[in-house]
DNA sequence: CAACTTACAAACATTCATGTATGTTTGCGG
DNA sequence: CCGCAAACATACATGAATGTTTGTAAGTTG
């Protein structure tokens, strides 16, 4: 097939990352086959042995794509200033809220917690998430810090605790609703609940 | 080779299930083939066929194996009675103490959690999982709503999002727990936030 | 103590997935 | 406008992994 423009070129790669998203959705990440992939994508596999390098390439330019696009990232909210409890509700409600409402989000975060084996070969993956997830937590756990000197948060807190109840709920909650979206509502309920928890650190 | 007696049948049964589970545990479900399993058991693919129907059937025998052969099963804790809301404490207390007891369990979890791919072939496994998620969640809502009427929770107690709150921070724990267990202890740190979550619903 | 079946091993057939090597246009920089 | 390399398609080589079939020696039952 003759050559075509960068812009076309880009197209595919994009072709190639939508397709290589539902397929992992739907029949898991090492069931799917680079030519199942290529198919859906319209091209051949030559095409994605062009723009990745192998399967596990590929799995990571989807995530680096869903998360580069993504309105909010958990790398932003492990910048965002935090100057109340509020603040940190705000951020993981935000967080919810864009589960909710971006499919292809959702999907790859399903796709993460239910199809996907993270043995030595997605290693480093694996270890990216497990990074976040730990600084995320150390951020919590210095805000608290923070906030109970500035008198936001009771004496009698244990930031260390507290910060890892914030993390499991955060979590708990998201595998819970990732695996039945129609039970509750991420946002409302899963939201409520991360506020009565920061309430009940309060003075 | 030779017919082995039923005794002997058994145990290369149970060599099966061993190696199935720690090669399931160290690299993923899908990428283990039946030829390892076979090797690790000392046997050949045949003695696998013979036992187990698939690799699917296989699963399905390893996990009855273990929840079979656990001291306590969230099977169990469906049944049991609840009087206060520290029973409901205890129950959760002693799966947490087990998951830290039993290596066999743990990695059955892990392997659960994070190497295994729920696609449509492990549908029912899916399902059972869910299930009993499910299931549990709703006796906590009940019970709740039992202890809400008796006075030991607030009145003003939202039995669906607690028991929901619950659920989440049980699986939020687990799922921190299992990507790093050397990072607390789940009995006694998650033990703790349990008790400080039920704590709060009380008058 | 036969006859039958169990509990596998070994060999076979087949499919499938990956990686690589090569071919073929054609867009694009000089 | 010319030549190189981009952007793939096609073909090939190879290696697994699975399911199935057949063989077989020894337990087990009557």
């Amino acid at each position: 097939m003759a050559r075509k423009t960068k812009a076309e070129a880009e197209q595919t790669r994009q072709d190639i990352l939508d397709a290589a998203l539902e397929l992992f959705h739907e029949r898991g990440y090492s069931r799917t086959t680079l030519d199942q992939i290529a198919r859906k994508a319209g091209v051949t596999r030559g095409a994605i042995y062009w723009h990745f390098k192998d399967k596990v390439d590929l799995f990571v330019g989807l995530k680096d794509e869903i998360e580069g696009s993504a309105g909010i990232r958990l790398e932003d909210l492990l910048q965002m200033p935090v100057a109340s409890l509020t603040d940190i509700q705000d951020g993981l409600l935000r967080y919810f809220r864009q589960m909710e409402a971006d499919q292809r989000f959702r999907r790859y975060f399903e796709t993460v917690f239910f199809r996907t084996e993270f043995t030595d070969d997605l290693l480093a993956l694996r270890e990216q998430y497990q990074n976040k997830l730990h600084r995320r937590q150390q951020k919590d756990e210095d805000d608290l810090r923070r906030l109970q000197q500035a008198g936001q948060v009771r004496a009698d807190v244990d930031c260390v605790q507290a910060a890892l109840a914030l993390r499991a709920l955060m979590i708990g909650l998201l595998h819970t609703w990732l695996m039945d979206s129609e039970a509750f509502s991420l946002a409302e309920q899963g939201g409520a609940l991360l506020g009565d928890f920061l309430k009940s650190l309060q003075p």
